[in-house]
DNA sequence: CTGTTAATGCAACTGAGTTGCAAATAAAGC
DNA sequence: GCTTTATTTGCAACTCAGTTGCATTAACAG
């Protein structure tokens, strides 16, 4: 079940992801809004968003969710699957914008799948 | 820095690694173990095992830490990166024989990747 | 404005993983 | 086999990311 209520906070992490296009974690989000928002708050309106399709998620390295915009799904179809990038220097993680071709594996049913590519970003790349 | 003494628990561990050609999580060791040794050695065995390039680590789903044996690895150079299945019904995860083709990313250094799947695998796909 | 109910904040919690330190033990040398 | 050294182990306590229950607050419909 999704959001239902157009609340403070849900207008306000939605505001976030729009002005930034790449991913944010959990302990982004809940440092950014701290004054604000108690962090069970933020844990609940990302869960809620990803419900609805809005954001999708991935595990970072060090056992963060992270979130970003999804493209084009809704609630009952994740069809948004790319790459993420973390960079170990900055920290700065987002989505990359090519497709992942993932073979036919005879006698499994893939439903879900991430990817996490780690190093270092242009601005780090000195 | 690795493994320097071959100790009862650095045996039993890899024989497990040994015996099963499939990945397994600190959680499945701590279980298997736990009449045994402590998880406080089993979490450090296994990182040791992962500096010395005899094991690979990769982040499931929920949080869980999952380890495989690497091919042809060494303590400087993890060169074997390919995806991980894990089933959304057994939860048992093994590594996937096919390598991903990342395309060469434009200003970026990729020093590390990790590509999980989920879904359902032979034996649950009925 | 009122009533309903979803959302929020708080404290306490869970679970995966980590740390410090004393005790145990693997290995080398004799 | 014994001694010494240094690594490893087990334990208790911890950290950290995320979750839960419940009383209070606030969004929304009428």
């Amino acid at each position: 079940m999704g959001i239902i209520r157009k609340t403070k906070s849900v207008k306000k992490i939605l505001n976030e992801f729009q002005v930034e296009s790449k991913a944010l974690s959990t302990l982004d989000l809940i440092h950014r809004f701290e004054a604000e928002f108690n962090k069970t708050t933020i844990y609940r309106v990302l869960d809620k968003l990803e419900d609805d399709g809005v954001l999708h998620s991935f595990q970072g390295k060090n056992g963060v969710k992270w979130y970003a915009k999804c493209e084009d799904c809704t609630e009952h179809k994740h069809s948004d699957i790319h790459p993420h990038f973390q960079c170990l220097s900055c920290g700065q993680t987002d989505c990359l914008d090519f497709s992942i071709h993932i073979p036919k594996i005879p006698n499994r049913e893939v439903s879900f799948s991430q990817f996490l590519l780690q190093g270092r970003c242009e601005k780090c790349l000195v």
